[in-house]
DNA sequence: TCAGATAACGTTTTT
DNA sequence: CGTTATCTGA
């Protein structure tokens, strides 16, 4: 047996070898969680728990799958029986066992937000209301928002509270809307994310033989990442515990980022509420095992300014380590190459490989740079999150023909398929298709599998056709796994065909990327653990699915890792640099404009700080794209509210490009002649000059070349190139010269003389 | 019905 | 800048 008990400390230990009743684990960042948290887990095992009976809720598939490895190291194969996984992962598994119960049949589709979406589009079209006032994303934003709440339409509907909100939003009939959406997801046979909990809560509510047998069945319930549970979850573990009261939360109020979702840092306070203070296990790991005292101190630095939190005293007994730097860049490119360079440095300096570095922004579009940067000096790296494989158009296609095949009554498959490839059959005639379900109370299929009794002609005949394919797809379902009906559909639906006719860069690449897929299909078929090998099993895993959860496609493991600083929850890495820390970047503009709460923003900083192990670098740029256009960025506010001990001025590097012949915009040149070089005190100084002086933002001028342009001194361009597409950015394209990736172009200013600059992503057509 | 051109538009984070 | 919705002519 693996002695893992002597290696804890006191609370550690505590968290691990306390037996039964509830326990709230409050694990500061780095004070090894997951450690105890698989500790207790196989603690439970070895001292005659079935696995069968624990069930442990991690907030993505990729901590259930690191948590479950490591359990296995320590109780072996016995681990594989835990159940696992995300909330929505294990309760979808759930309901689709008890889907009758609620009126629905095991083979519903889950709606991801794209199809969610795509649903309210219609239905406010169908509802003749202004799609300029009912943006989906909003509207959607609120039914997710009541879903997370446990109001359904009805309550929403009579609520006076929230029918008076909207009300004064200029948006009353939101309501109705989410009434006909929850409608037609049921005859869609669909759930989106939210339902998945949602409607468990329903099931466990009205069907309590359905809850009793769960409720018996995990004598054992553990919730990683507590903080990030919205209402609806809690319920459902609430009510999951409710017998044996063996409930295990692990949860860093210091770390919810996720309250836009739901997220709800008062089931922390709940929790004792509600299973009583006395019973209530309270452990509070403190110590940090995993950065500098620097990081750390720097960390607890952000979040001291932050008013809703429990006492906690977060340190740790490491070495000092070094101060964070903080690189300024003039620009978004340039803070690209520097963070690449000083990857490449420190890889030299420090002996170290790729994957000990992370580069973690705000948001995904920022990668971009980043990726340009590092590619040009050959270093490796992996994109974390940004736009899922399983997003793909090609992906997205060949899915919803499976999603139709398993269950006709998917509305959102069936828009994308019916005419896709093309077979004539236009929105006219899909419309006529509705009308006439609709009329005769049938569903859609219903109207399709029989199309020739409804409608004849040319029309009629191109949808039989549809039919007949789909129907023959469907006798495959009993008789083949998920892997040979997928690979057929992929053939006779025409699909595949389509995309290998294209012989184009892109039609290649997802040609390969539906063959890449049918590769997924084929591993799920062949993976032991999955006992359920059918499509309709597949589909369901797939939909749950996020880019954290997607494998490496080359053998070449070592990489830089590039991510959101959500993405990087519960990660860990000795380099982590910190980019674009500007002010309406991050926190965001969003956070800034509604106002009341930066402190989530903070708790964003914060988790992304702690990421570190050994070194900090953090950087902004001063001016950066954003749509194309050019925006003159400030320094963040949280690097002045955090503790300037801390913090080191990196010397500004490669800032001579400025200096030919454009004027930077005039506030930029006053500040950099009364900036001296360097020191941290005049770069707070600095700081402080420049949000003083945000409340008259300066007029982002477009026609303001960025050093990114820099002129080339190699001005040797193609003589009498012509170029179409001229328009960029601030002037206009007069000649260019490719050559390889580089482009070198003759750019006629709007207002400015002509220049020969150096472009490294515009795209332009030569003719 | 459809391709290709043009206009409009988005601006956080994720299961 | 990229994506998507809308228009236009065949």
């Amino acid at each position: 047996m693996v002695d893992y008990i002597s290696g804890l400390n006191e609370p550690q230990r505590q968290a691990v070898m306390h037996g039964n009743g509830p326990l709230m684990i409050i694990a500061g960042a780095g004070s090894g969680k997951t450690r105890v948290l698989t500790y207790r887990i196989a603690y439970l095992i070895e001292n005659g728990v079935d696995p069968f009976r624990i069930l442990a809720l991690t907030f993505t598939n990729k901590a259930a799958g690191e948590m479950r490895h490591r359990i296995e190291k320590v109780v072996g194969n016995e681990a594989r029986n835990i159940w696992m996984g995300t909330f929505h992962s294990v309760f979808a598994k759930i309901l689709r066992i008890e889907a009758r119960a609620i009126g629905y049949t095991s083979n519903f589709s889950i709606y991801d937000t794209d199809d969610s979406k795509s649903l309210l589009r219609s239905i406010i079209k169908e509802m003749g209301l202004d799609d300029k006032v009912y943006r989906a994303n909003n509207v959607f934003g609120r039914i997710s928002g009541a879903k997370n709440r446990l109001i359904g339409p009805d309550d929403y509907l009579n609520n006076p509270v929230i029918q008076a909100d909207d009300a004064s939003a200029r948006m009353p009939e939101i309501g109705r809307i989410y009434k006909q959406y929850s409608l037609r997801c049921f005859q869609a046979n669909a759930m989106d994310f939210d339902d998945l909990l949602f409607n468990t809560n329903v099931l466990f509510r009205d069907h309590l033989d359905i809850l009793h047998k769960y409720q018996h069945k995990f004598q054992h319930v553990m919730v990683d990442e507590f903080q990030d549970t919205n209402v609806s979850q809690y319920l459902i573990t609430r009510k999951l515990a409710a017998v044996h009261q063996n409930i295990c939360v692990v949860g860093d109020d210091a770390q919810s980022i996720y309250a836009f979702r739901g997220a709800n840092i008062e089931n922390i306070l709940n929790f004792q509420r509600d299973y009583g203070k006395e019973n209530v296990k309270i452990v509070k790991l403190e110590q940090n095992y995993r950065s500098t005292k620097t990081i750390v101190q720097a960390a607890n630095s952000i979040i001291a300014r932050n008013k809703n939190q429990l006492e906690k005293h977060v340190f740790t007994d490491n070495e000092d380590g070094p101060l964070i730097e903080i690189i300024k860049a003039s620009s978004d490119n340039e803070e690209g190459r520097l963070i690449a360079s000083s990857i490449f440095e420190a890889k030299m300096n420090d002996s170290l490989i790729n994957n000990d570095f992370a580069i973690l922004y705000r948001t995904n579009a920022q990668s971009r740079a980043f990726e340009e940067a590092l590619r040009k000096v050959s270093i490796k790296y992996r994109i974390i999150g940004g736009l899922s494989f399983y997003q793909r158009k090609e992906i997205k296609d060949l899915i919803a023909y499976l999603r139709f095949t398993v269950n006709q009554n998917d509305e959102e498959a069936f828009k994308r398929i019916i005419n896709l490839p093309k077979r004539g059959i236009g929105d006219t005639t899909v419309a006529k298709i509705a009308v006439l379900a609709a009329e005769k109370q049938e569903s859609i299929w219903g109207i399709v599998s029989e199309i020739t009794k409804h409608v004849a002609g040319r029309a009629g005949i191109a949808i039989e056709g549809f039919a007949d394919l789909i129907k023959s797809f469907m006798l495959l379902l009993d008789k083949k796994d998920a892997f040979e009906v997928a690979s057929h559909i992929a053939k006779a639906s025409g699909l595949l065909k389509e995309l290998y006719e294209d012989k184009t860069v892109e039609g290649l690449a997802r040609y390969e990327n539906v063959q890449e897929l049918l590769n997924a299909i084929k591993e799920f078929v062949d993976n032991p653990e999955n006992d359920d090998k059918s499509l309709g099993a597949f589909l369901q895993t797939v939909s749950l699915l996020t880019t954290a959860d997607e494998k490496e496609d080359d053998g070449d493991n070592d990489k830089v890792t590039m991510m959101t600083i959500h993405a990087a929850k519960g990660l860990e890495f000795k380099y982590v640099y910190i980019v674009g820390l500007e002010e309406d970047l991050f926190p965001s503009q969003m956070m800034l404009e509604s106002r009341n709460d930066l402190e989530e923003e903070r708790r964003l900083f914060y988790v992304a700080i702690t990421r570190a192990e050994k070194r900090l670098t953090m950087s902004y740029a001063e001016t950066r794209y954003n749509y194309g256009r050019l925006k003159v960025c400030e320094p963040s506010r949280f690097l002045m509210e955090m503790d300037q001990r801390y913090l080191k001025m990196s010397r500004m590097r490669s800032i001579s490009q400025e200096s030919h012949g454009y004027e930077r915009p005039e506030r930029e040149v006053r500040d950099r002649t009364e900036t001296p070089s360097g020191g941290s005190m005049s770069f707070v100084r600095s700081l402080a000059q420049r949000t003083a002086q945000r409340q008259a933002p300066q007029p982002t001028s477009t026609h303001t070349p960025s050093a990114d342009f820099a002129p080339s001194d190699t001005s040797k361009l193609a003589p009498g190139m012509k170029v179409e597409h001229l328009k960029f950015g601030f002037g206009i394209v007069k000649s260019m010269d490719v050559n390889g990736t580089e482009r070198k172009a003759t750019i006629q200013f709007d207002t400015a003389g002509e220049r020969t600059l150096l472009l490294s992503f515009a795209k332009l057509r030569i003719v």
